[in-house]
DNA sequence: GACTCATTCCAAAGCGCTTTGGATGCTTTT
DNA sequence: AAAAGCATCCAAAGCGCTTTGGAATGAGTC
């Protein structure tokens, strides 16, 4: 049933039809209801196709998801991020496309994206040092809103971040207030953005009382729980063990509770552990009582709130970009307690 | 840049330069290669929703993602599945997009995909007991290929599963080997056909070797961590303690895992454990040597090939319905062991 | 009664592509 | 030399929608 058909079978013009079901003033409220009624039992609904071709508008965010061919991994906050951001999609009636390619093909998905105009927009995820992209896509002049930052330029483009430095200076700070004194950071890969700042943000804990990070409590690396387990191994079988340990995700932090307890040690009295917490659905901090303290911020809420966003922009150009830092809370959990000889 | 500025450009008709690029024959190489050559210097390509338009096929396939409102849960394999089903798409040249919908909205959402023809195919996820989504797709013409099978009829669509049974029916056996007899299951909602074939084949398995599965030692609900906690330690605090487990996720198995080791117990030795393991890229099962001792099916590999199928099945309608049924791999790991009084 | 002015409708153009059904010129066949 | 065949190109129709620029009707104004 397309639009031709329905018009014939109700004797008006597609004109008619057209306005009568988008909402235009100019139609008689009696045959707008003759329409819709109509629309609604022949299951009609516009072609996509032809209705982005006729405005001009595809109606669909697309999102580039760059699998890194090295460590060929999923990032597990992708799934959340889209939960959120996927919603807002339905609401909006906006369709969400994604292309995952592998990450030297990045840039030129991009520019496919760009010039096959099948999206409004894109959210590029993931930022890093040196990121081509924001300059890339404002060259193709194709809107977009980055989830999290760059760490250079930060003002000529829209974003959502959470403000990680401090979300780890107040864990830290938090540690040090229960007499930590040797803290060790288990972190992503320190060409992401966010695990940049989260290190400056521990370093500018430490410092502030007067400690400087030690380099051999430091690690980064891919977020699973097996890398949690070994480096904090590693850190526990070191001369200067730590007595607690701050953390970047909930799967490493549960490779980190692992090592701790193969260790014959018990978590949040021999070694205190404070972990970040992106809120995953499959992937929550405990039951009722939360296991690890953690700095907590949802990436489903962000996904949400980066789509909402962007199809704002998207719809009516605005005149400032949209830039948004999220305060992360600090939850109180089971995983932390005074230093054993504080 | 669109085909008549181009064609205009080149001095010839938009009819030459569409057929030059789309490799038709009737096209002198000479001019073609005039043509490519412009094509790539003034980076045009096809706008998509023309070319959808004139051709009637979207060059995407659909995915359905059902998010329960009850347990506002993004299943976790997703991730994996859209990362390996993305590759193949982007190979063919197909778009991948995503409809986040709440459940009651679900058959709303096929309806509205197939009357809108913004996709060539779906993908079916998660299959239930009595679901109504292959007949409805059916009716509506929409191609699609199920990942997993319905409990009921297996014959008249297109789908792609791993063998739960047989796997979960090994798995019980090795644990019967190795003297285990009181088995106890922590599965998925039984709702979901592969939770509910996996309690099958572990029935089967316990039947086999003449003992009944004792239904209080069988649980089913979130594959969380928390869920695989708690649900170890009530068994552990049982009359009737299990000397092993078997878990339907890693993710389930690490709060197993922990549940035992905070019962002073040891995994491997006074308790042991068998997961399944869908291989998913953020989520491995330990490290060189593996943790858990696992039955084992890429989800990856699976999306990869549900998309290659669909799209074959989309290309060049097939006489046959494709049906793969894969075989898991079990996995020797640290965590299983003889039962402690045999 | 002639005028303006809403109201309600429609025919047709246009979005950017593919594809049908020739046209054109050149070579080969008879 | 005429006919046939081939290689190469093109004009125009059509995909299903939106939107522009009227047209037709009836009500209100002077």
């Amino acid at each position: 049933m397309n639009l031709k058909e329905l018009s014939e079978k109700l004797g008006v013009s597609q004109t008619t039809v057209s306005r009568a079901l988008n909402g235009y003033p100019e139609v008689n409220e009696e045959t707008r209801a003759r329409i819709v009624a109509a629309a609604e039992r022949y299951n009609y609904r516009p072609n996509t196709r032809a209705k982005s071709l006729a405005t001009g508008r595809s109606m669909a965010i697309g999102h580039v998801i760059p699998l890194a061919s090295q460590h060929e991994m999923v990032n597990p906050v992708f799934g959340d991020f889209i939960a959120g951001a996927g919603e807002a999609y339905a609401r909006e009636g906006y369709d969400m496309v994604l292309s995952v390619v592998s990450e030297e093909e990045e840039l030129k998905a991009y520019r496919d994206i760009a010039s096959r105009r099948s999206v409004d927009g894109v959210i590029v995820h993931a930022p890093r040092l040196n990121d081509p992209r924001p300059a890339l896509l404002r060259k193709l002049n194709l809107p977009f809103l980055v989830h999290g930052r760059m760490p250079e330029a930060t003002k000529d483009y829209a974003w959502l971040d959470m403000d990680n430095i401090r979300a780890f200076r107040r864990a830290t700070e938090f540690l040090l207030d229960l007499g930590h004194q040797k803290i060790a950071l288990i972190n992503g890969h320190e060409g992401m953005d966010f695990a940049r700042r989260r290190r400056i943000g521990f370093e500018d804990g430490v410092r502030a009382h007067g400690i400087t990070a030690d380099p051999s409590l430091m690690t980064s690396g891919e977020m699973t729980e097996t890398f949690g387990y070994q480096s904090t191994q590693r850190f526990l079988n070191q001369q200067n063990a730590p007595t607690a340990i701050l953390v970047s995700s909930i799967l490493l932090a549960l490779g980190v509770q692992r090592a701790i307890s193969d260790a014959g040690l018990q978590m949040g009295k021999d070694v205190s552990v404070v972990t970040h917490d992106d809120a995953l659905s499959y992937l929550q901090n405990g039951g009722v009582v939360p296991l690890f303290t953690s700095t907590r911020s949802s990436v489903r809420e962000a996904g949400r709130r980066c789509a909402e966003l962007l199809i704002q922009s998207v719809k009516s150009p605005m005149e400032h970009l949209a830039q948004e830092l999220w305060e992360a809370e600090l939850i109180l959990g089971q995983s932390t307690g005074r230093a054993p000889n504080a």
